[in-house]
DNA sequence: CTATTCTCTAGTAAATCGCTAGGGAAATAG
DNA sequence: CTATTTCCCTAGCGATTTACTAGAGAATAG
């Protein structure tokens, strides 16, 4: 399960992939229309910002944008920088692999392989979804294409 | 991420599935060989019982075998019991579905499309991956077919 | 200089995780 | 019947993480 944390950054970073190639918006923009915690927010941008992912300026025009193109930037690595590794468990994952205490051998480990197999999969799927695409698809949604959840 | 929880459950699920069909296992003897805390682990098992994936029986030759052939048993079913629904978010699970607070319009909501997609690859593997065809391959493992990771 | 807006450090309440403790109840052995 | 074994069940608890909030500081525009 990813955190708030995660959903809140993706969130804002979609509305930034629709905004105009260079134009500043306001934390207080993005947490009003997204409907947001502003503070929360506030670091999390912050965070991406550091990480490389976005642009910030400060005074009056100022705010965020991205600092690469839209295409140029995927869930993967969103949900890496502010959640850490996609794996299930650490011992099936490629950036941040550590070792069971428990695992006696790991190279027979079922678990794991099954693990890896579902890493492997998020990862497909995330590392090659950018924010581009996702905006796009986001919004040209045909609402009664996708029946409500029960 | 799954919890220790999760991953103890598998791994004491996938030895009872190498077991003789019908012969009980202490959970002493679980937790020594898979090197698991013994206190933490029975609750685990327990909850597994409850849910019907196990079969208990108390006094001399008691302990717990798998209550289905392990061929009925998958990691999904397996990993909702004890880390709940699968979905990287509420709003896009199945079997946990909820709202999100922030959410104005789901249909439309990028995030959660993107999140689905996941949820339904993760799904695809752990409900169709079951303790029987788990366990052949972790046992049947070529160690030189997988290289470490870092 | 002043207003604006990001930047940074702290703090914190609540929940969750990963256990441990200890007694009770059922089954079996003798 | 008694003792032993083994699961059954409830409670609790320390550490960590989550999801924030507060507030002062620094840059920028006008």
């Amino acid at each position: 399960m990813l955190t708030q944390k995660a959903k809140y950054g993706l969130k804002a970073l979609l509305m930034l992939a629709q905004q105009e190639q260079g134009e500043f918006t306001l934390v207080a923009e993005i947490a009003e229309r997204q409907k947001l915690p502003r503070k929360y927010l506030e670091l999390i941008l912050l965070e991406l910002r550091k990480q490389g992912f976005l642009h910030s300026q400060r005074g009056k025009h100022g705010g965020f944008r991205l600092a690469k193109p839209a295409d140029q930037i995927t869930f993967g690595q969103i949900i890496r920088v502010l959640d850490g590794p996609l794996a299930p468990f650490p011992c099936a994952s490629l950036t941040g692999y550590r070792k069971c205490e428990d695992c006696t051998d790991e190279q027979v480990c079922a678990v794991r392989k099954q693990m890896r197999r579902v890493r492997d999969a998020m990862a497909a799927i995330l590392d090659s979804t950018t924010l581009a695409e996702a905006a796009a698809q986001g919004v040209a949604a045909d609402p009664a294409a996708e029946p409500a959840l029960a």
